[in-house]
DNA sequence: CAGGCAAAAAGTGCATGCACTTGCCTTTGG
DNA sequence: CCAAAGGCAAGTGCATGCACTTTTTGCCTG
C-alpha cells in the first residue's frame, strides 16, 4: 500500500510492535481483559494483520496477553491469586539473586553496588521519587546480574516485567522511599559481608513489603474486572 | 492446495506445530544450531509458511529457537554456561517448591504423594526405568503443584521442559534408580514432617545430582557444535 | 412478550504473492 | 593470482484475500 512508509526499522517491525503493545499493557494504558482486535491494531500501527498476529503470538508466550482460538486476544486478566503468586515468586527469585550475589559478585561489582547505593541516599533526601524509582530498577538489576546465572537473571527479569503494572505506585505511599533505602541497605550490607543467607532473607522481605504496598491497588481490582468484562464487547 | 486435509485438530494448527517442533527439539531430533527453514517446515507439515512463522515466534519466545532478523531461525544453541545456569535455577526452583509443599500441602496431597512414592519402590525393584521415569515426572509435578503457587509452578515447568533434552539419559547411569528413590524419600519425609527447610535442601541436592549426571552428556557438546555448524550448509 | 433459531456480520486462521534483504558466486580490475 | 564489486539465487518479511468460526441481530413461534 504505502510505498515505503517511515519504517526504517531498528530490528523488525514485529519487534517494535511487541514492545509498543507490551508497553501499553505494562503502563496500564491497555487494561486487563481489554479486547485486542487484530484489525484495529493493524490500522493503529499502519501495518497489515500479519505482523500483528505475530506480535500477539510473542505477547501471548510472554503471558501478557491471552489468546483464545478463534475468539481473539485479550490483555491477560490476572487474578488476585495469580498476582499474589507472582509477587511471592518474585520475592523468592530476588532472594536467590541476592544470595548468589553475596556469594559470587566480583570485587568491582560489590564496590559499584555499594557506591550507587550510597549515592541513592541523596535521592531519598531530596524526595526525588521518579529518579529513585529509576535507580531502584537499576539496583535490582545489579542483583540479578550479580547472581552470575543467566537463566535466573532471565526468570527474574521476566517476572519483574510482568509485575511492572502493579508496582508502579509503590513509592506513592508516604515514607516508602526512606524505608526502601533502609531495606536496600540491609541487603547491601549482607552482600558486602558475603552473607548469602542474610542477603536472601533481606531481599525476600524487601519484595514482600513492596507486594503488600501494591496489594492496596490490587484491592481495586474487582471494579477493573467488571469494567473489563463489559469492555469485552 | 488440499481441500480439507485431516485438519480437524483440537486446538489450532499453530499450537500443534509448536508442540511438534518443540518435541523434535526436546527429543534431540533437531540439533542445536540446526537451521529451521520456513519453507521446508511448511512443506513437512503440509501447511503454508504463515503458521510456521507464528510457531517459530512462539518457540523463540520460549527460548527453544533463536531468530535472527532476515536470517532465519535456528534451534537455540545452549552454551555450557547457560546449561549449568538452567540446572542451577532448576535446583533452586525445586527447592522452593519442596519448601512450599512442606508448608502448604493439604492432607490429601501429602497422603497421595507418600502413597505414590511408596508404590514407586516397586518400579525400582523391577528396574523398570521407563516406568520410573514416567513416575518421576509425576512426582516432581506433584511438588510443583503442592507449592500452591501458580507462577512458581509455571516457572518450574517451563524450566524443566527446556532442560528435558539434557535429562533424558540420567537413568541410564547404573544405580541411579535406587539413588533417585532414596533422594525422593528424604524429600517426602521432610514434607510429611512439614519441615520446609529440610525439604528444600533435599530437593536442591536431588536436582544437583541429576545435573551432574547430565553433565556427562553436555561434555559431548563440542562435537555437536561442530556438527551443527557444518549442517548450516 | 420471551425464547429460540437462522442468517448475516464480524473477526480469526491460513494461503499465496511480491518486495526486500542476505549470502554466495561470478566477474573484472589491479 | 588475489581482491573488490556486482549480480544472482535463496529465503525472510509483510500484504492481501478467502474460508471458516464465532457472535450478533432480527425474525418467527409458542
Amino acid at each position: 500500500m504505502s510505498g515505503k512508509r517511515s519504517l526504517v526499522r531498528s530490528g523488525t517491525t514485529v519487534d517494535q510492535m511487541v514492545r509498543a503493545i507490551a508497553d501499553r499493557i505494562v503502563t496500564g494504558y491497555l487494561r486487563p481483559g481489554e479486547k485486542l482486535d487484530e484489525g484495529s491494531l493493524a490500522a493503529r500501527f499502519e501495518v497489515s494483520r500479519t505482523p500483528v498476529r505475530e506480535a500477539l503470538g510473542h505477547l501471548s508466550a510472554m503471558g501478557l496477553v491471552e489468546r483464545r482460538p478463534n475468539r481473539g486476544a485479550i490483555v491477560a486478566v490476572i487474578t488476585q491469586e495469580h498476582l499474589a503468586s507472582m509477587f511471592e515468586s518474585m520475592a523468592e527469585l530476588e532472594a536467590i539473586c541476592a544470595r548468589f550475589s553475596a556469594e559470587r559478585m566480583t570485587g568491582a561489582e560489590r564496590r559499584s553496588l555499594e557506591l550507587e547505593h550510597q549515592a541513592s541516599a541523596r535521592l531519598v533526601q531530596l524526595g526525588a521519587e521518579e529518579d529513585y524509582e529509576y535507580f531502584n530498577t537499576d539496583f535490582h538489576s545489579r542483583l540479578y546480574r550479580g547472581a552470575h546465572s543467566t537463566h535466573i537473571h532471565d526468570l527474574t527479569m521476566t517476572t519483574r516485567s510482568r509485575l511492572a503494572p502493579f508496582r508502579r505506585a509503590q513509592f506513592m505511599l508516604p515514607g516508602r522511599l526512606a524505608k526502601s533505602w533502609q531495606e536496600h541497605d540491609v541487603i547491601v550490607t549482607a552482600i558486602m559481608r558475603g552473607d548469602g543467607a542474610a542477603a536472601g532473607k533481606a531481599a525476600r522481605d524487601h519484595v514482600s513489603i513492596v507486594s503488600e504496598a501494591s496489594a492496596v491497588f490490587a484491592a481495586a481490582d474487582p471494579m477493573e474486572q467488571r469494567l473489563s468484562r463489559s469492555a469485552r464487547r
